[in-house]
RNA sequence: GCCCGGGUAGUGUAGUGGCCCAUCAUGGAGCCCUGUCGAGGCUUCGACUCGGGUUCGAAUCCCGACCUGGGCGCCA
């Protein structure tokens, strides 16, 4: 008999017969009356054995079964307000299909708490915690519907290599490999081939794809491993990207209400669709913003400065909602942002949530004169970017693009703490397995 | 990398010098119980990160290592 999920399951169906495969989530032997709630992905499904219509050698089974055992259960539907859903199940048959050692590394019903990090050194488990999995569900949900969005906008997937021979902007810490006998790194973002994919004339490209970053930082919002989405687009200008952002945005945030209900109220959240266009400050506001406060801390903000984490909060609270921070100082970005008439401002912009950045942006310098000579101000050496400049040679477009992370998209949206709860596997400066 | 916390049963915790061969919950084993849905009741099992030191006496104080939580810097 074909197996079904849980959840294709309805009281209506009472009398047919079922076969459900999944995990022993609990068991409550009242004596006279036993149940047995099994759990699958899409939800849970009660099997009820009263003793005394039923054989001896299923309680027997039930007896002895451990909590996460997977089973195979075949029986007849019933209908029972009585019973969660209103219907359950009574058992002819019950196999055991793998055995659960005990006591288990934690708790996947949840009664007692675990600490992210006893969650993730046995990770297997706590994604089958539901509130868990609905987070990974919303997360394929978020790619289906970014997919979808490129698509529609005339864009093309590509991928780029993973590993690169050099650094792409010179600042961030990369990890070295042994790339046979040469050395390499691990890429930190895909922003010199999505720009060399301009000069093939691929007009406007996508990837979702890893990116690394070797630096030690140990907080909350950050990965060594994580994933980026990234465009470029030809003959737009930095106004037209973040329109593009801001609506890819609003929409993720609208299927993901629509959509994924189920889960929603699974992580007990609600969310709120930002009202687009989102709010533009540039820079120079920004700074201005932060020294009209009270707060002695901004008071010696000079322009020029970086924003701290604390001006991003502040901001944060001020505006209350997505936002962009534009035309930052050009040497606060890097060498191929596109300078404005004014060269000491960029034609840039941050995608800001009011907990922390979000994305990064920007119109990029198309002259190979300008580029050149920008690369040499960061102090970087032109000759190790050859295979990039040469694309700049043969006629290549304006353009803009930018870069989002996913996980930290995931993590303002869904209101998680910590940003590894966006990940399966997350990488950090102290985890590597599983 | 810098600053500040913390490591007690499988999990989450109480305990800041003797009251502790260590609290409570959850869990495991066993028993009772025919409508549970955080089932309930009874019995029982299971832990002070490691090494060194102070002290009559250390889970508790000190030092080191390892592990770990938070903040900052840097970033997406």
């Amino acid at each position: 008999m074909e197996r079904r999920f849980t959840a294709e399951i309805d009281p209506s169906m009472a009398g047919e017969k079922a076969t459900l495969v999944g995990w022993v989530h609990e068991i409550r032997d009242l004596g006279g009356i036993t149940f047995l709630i099994l759990r699958d992905r899409e939800g849970f499904a009660q099997v009820t054995l009263p003793k005394k219509r039923v054989e001896a050698e299923l309680l027997g089974i039930v007896k002895h079964i451990s909590r996460e055992s997977v089973i195979r259960v075949t029986g007849t539907i019933k209908e029972d307000e009585r019973a969660p859903g209103g219907y359950e199940i009574l058992p002819h048959e019950i196999r055991v299909l793998s055995y659960a050692d005990s006591p288990l590394p934690l708790d996947p019903t949840g009664k007692v708490k675990a600490e992210l990090d006893t969650r993730l050194d046995s990770r297997f488990m706590d994604l089958r915690r539901p509130e868990v999995l609905a987070i990974f569900k919303i997360r394929s949900y978020v790619l289906d519907t970014i997919r979808n969005f490129f698509k529609e906008h005339g864009f093309i997937e590509i991928n780029t290599p993973k590993i690169v021979a050099t650094a792409t902007e010179g600042g961030t810490a990369l990890f070295p490999i042994t790339y046979f006998n040469r050395e390499a790194f691990l890429s930190q973002s895909p922003q010199l081939f999505k720009q060399i994919m301009m000069s093939a004339g691929f007009d406007r490209v996508w990837e979702i794809a890893p990116i690394f970053r070797a630096e030690e930082h140990d907080t909350t919002r950050h990965l060594n491993e994580a994933t980026s989405i990234d465009i470029e687009a030809s003959f737009m200008d930095y106004e037209d990207v973040m329109r593009i952002l801001e609506d890819l945005i609003a929409r993720v945030y609208e299927s993901v209400k629509r959509e994924c209900e189920k889960e929603l109220s699974d992580l007990d959240i609600r969310i709120e669709v930002p009202d687009t266009p989102f709010r533009r400050i540039t820079y120079t506001e920004a700074i201005d913003l932060l020294k009209s406060t009270d707060n002695p801390e901004f008071s010696e903000l000079v322009w020029g400065d970086d924003l701290s984490a604390s001006c991003e909060h502040e901001l944060g609270r001020l505006i209350g909602e997505h936002y962009f921070i534009t035309d930052w100082p050009t040497d606060s970005k890097p060498y191929y942002t596109q300078p404005a008439e004014n060269p000491e401002i960029s034609l840039s912009f941050d995608l800001m949530h009011p907990r922390m950045e979000l994305a990064s942006g920007s119109e990029r310098i198309h002259d190979l004169d300008l580029l050149i000579s920008r690369i040499d101000a960061m102090g970087l050496n032109p000759d190790s970017f050859e295979f990039y400049l040469r694309a700049f040679k043969f006629g290549i477009p304006p353009h803009s693009g930018w870069g989002l992370g996913l996980e930290r998209l995931l993590m303002t949206m869904l209101g998680l703490e910590n940003i590894r709860e966006a990940v399966l596997f997350p990488r950090d400066m102290r985890r590597l397995s599983p």
